[in-house]
RNA sequence: GGAGAGGUGCCAGAGUGGUCGAAUGGGUCUCACUGCUAAUGAGUUGACCUGGGAAACCGGGUCCGAGGGUUCAAAUCCCUCCCUCUCCGCCA
């Protein structure tokens, strides 16, 4: 949520922040007249409230004092006014979340150093890693070379391994939801543990609930704006969470925290729940786009000064797994046409799938300014000025586990028709160093 | 799911219709006293909205789990919901 006071104070400035990321200059007009409507009428609302409570103030005293007819005459007095209260009270109230409703739909106002651009045809890639060259800047991509045997696509060697049942998840629970088996499981729990374990030197391991409340869900800016999206138990009115990144920011909602205990990092594994409304049959086969999957997300509240360090170090967290895993990988500034409703600036990070010749995003790593912040009422009290103030919160995938699976079981993939299993994962799977074609 | 008890400021806890943003104790910070620590004494200490002011600050309003209602007036009475605890039931 942006502050109000934008709107007031530099409401031509918005209009211009804001038209790069299509939000039209009537919206932000109207959103104006609504505040400047909002708060003539609280302000007569409040000056009613104020002769009603002097006036009652009067009333107790004279009742005090026995004088009940002036009491009485009074109390009548109070009652008309009464009565114009009420009306403004609606008044004031309607308008009130007139303009909550408007500011809660409005997304984040993006860094000045986000690129400008319309769609995601327009971001820019920063640089890319591969196991054979290293890093390296710029946007021209020399793929490493892949064997024949690596360009199978996930699917068809999951099915073949026995690791991947995609056709009984189907009957289970409807396409788009996957079932690993055997040591295609194994393989995921590796994972998990692998990127728990990579972050435990800083990071608190949380394990949050997955069904959430709606206000936890207009917190991080999922709702009101997003509804489609996401899978709700109406009986309950429960949301399943579509990232962990859901729960993790509300943990301190409400809350005005010390500045000597920022930052502050966490992290958690939970699966991801996402309708993918709106997305039929663009690229769904295999593992490529799903309704549950599991994720490792890691999360930081931060103090204003704190956030840019701290989005490096989540951005160079996230491509360090990719690196230990040996997954060719590119790094993605989103333009202002693509970047998320909350955020202010995110790197994507694209594995490659030798499988399919796709870039997969496997992780998104978004710094939110004090949007979010502002939205679950997460304050500090700055140690210097004493004042509280809001804060900063960023997060990032480290990683989505089931295009990583994807990517691995391709890349490794062996002449035999094996996989080998990436070195770092094989503490996690029994010692194994390979999955077999049995 | 059933029965009961409860939710008040940073914490504990009083307050059953007006003088209550709220006693008291603890904590915080400041000052005094003391050779130091401790102790003691005095003072201080909420958030949000809004108007004024360059600012310090001043005025008005809201907030006693949330939302609604009764009343001239609600922490206090009524209704709905949420949460916590105890017992019972069910259960991984």
């Amino acid at each position: 949520m942006l502050d109000i006071r934008i709107v007031r104070d530099d409401l031509d400035g918005l209009k211009q922040a804001l038209a790069t990321r299509g939000v039209e200059a009537a919206v932000l007009d109207e959103l104006w007249e609504t505040d400047q409507r909002a708060r003539a009428a609280s302000t007569k609302r409040d000056e009613l409230r104020a002769e009603i409570n002097s006036i009652s103030k009067e009333i107790a005293q004279l009742m005090r004092l026995g004088d009940t007819e002036s009491g009485n005459a009074l109390r009548e007095k109070s009652r008309s006014i009464g009565e114009e209260l009420s009306e403004l009270e609606s008044k004031a109230s309607e308008l009130e979340v007139e303009r909550r409703d408007a500011l809660l739909k409005l997304p984040n106002i993006p860094s000045t150093e986000t690129p400008l651009g319309s769609s995601e045809a327009d971001n820019v890639v920063v640089r890319w890693w591969s196991p054979q060259w290293g890093m390296q800047n710029g946007p021209d991509i020399d793929l490493p070379e892949y064997a024949d045997y690596q360009k199978k696509p996930h699917w068809e060697i999951g099915s073949e391994l026995k690791i991947l049942d995609l056709e009984r998840a189907a009957k289970i629970s409807g396409s788009m939801f996957p079932m690993f088996r055997g040591l295609g499981a194994t393989l995921e729990r590796a994972l998990t543990s692998f990127a728990l374990d990579a972050h435990s030197d800083a990071f608190e391991e949380i394990r949050p609930p997955t069904l959430v409340r709606t206000a936890t869900m207009v917190s991080t800016g999922h709702l009101p704006k997003f509804e489609e999206d996401a899978y709700r138990l109406e009986r309950d009115d429960l949301y399943a969470i579509p990232t962990a990144e859901v729960p993790l920011t509300s943990l301190a909602k409400d809350e005005i925290l010390l500045e000597e205990d920022l930052p502050m990092r966490l992290t958690a594994f939970t699966a991801c729940f996402r309708r993918e409304a709106g997305s039929a049959g663009r690229d769904t086969r295999g593992l490529l786009r799903l309704h549950e999957f599991d994720k490792v997300e890691i999360l930081s509240y931060t103090t204003p000064a704190q956030a840019q360090d701290m989005h490096a170090e989540l951005l160079s967290r996230a491509e360090g797994l990719l690196q230990r895993l040996g997954l060719t990988y590119r790094l993605l500034d989103l333009c202002t046409g693509d970047l998320g409703n909350s955020s202010k600036r995110t790197f994507d990070l694209e594995a490659y799938s030798p499988g399919t010749g796709l870039w997969l995003e496997v992780s998104s790593v978004s710094w939110f300014g004090d949007y979010q912040a502002r939205r679950a009422n997460i304050r500090y009290r700055n140690a210097e000025t004493n004042q509280i103030e809001f804060i900063h919160t960023l997060n990032g995938s480290a990683l989505a586990w089931a295009r990583i699976w994807a990517v691995i079981v391709e890349t490794y993939r062996q002449g035999d028709g094996s996989v080998m299993i990436p070195e770092v994962l094989r503490p996690y799977m029994r010692n194994l160093d390979r999955i077999p074609i049995d």
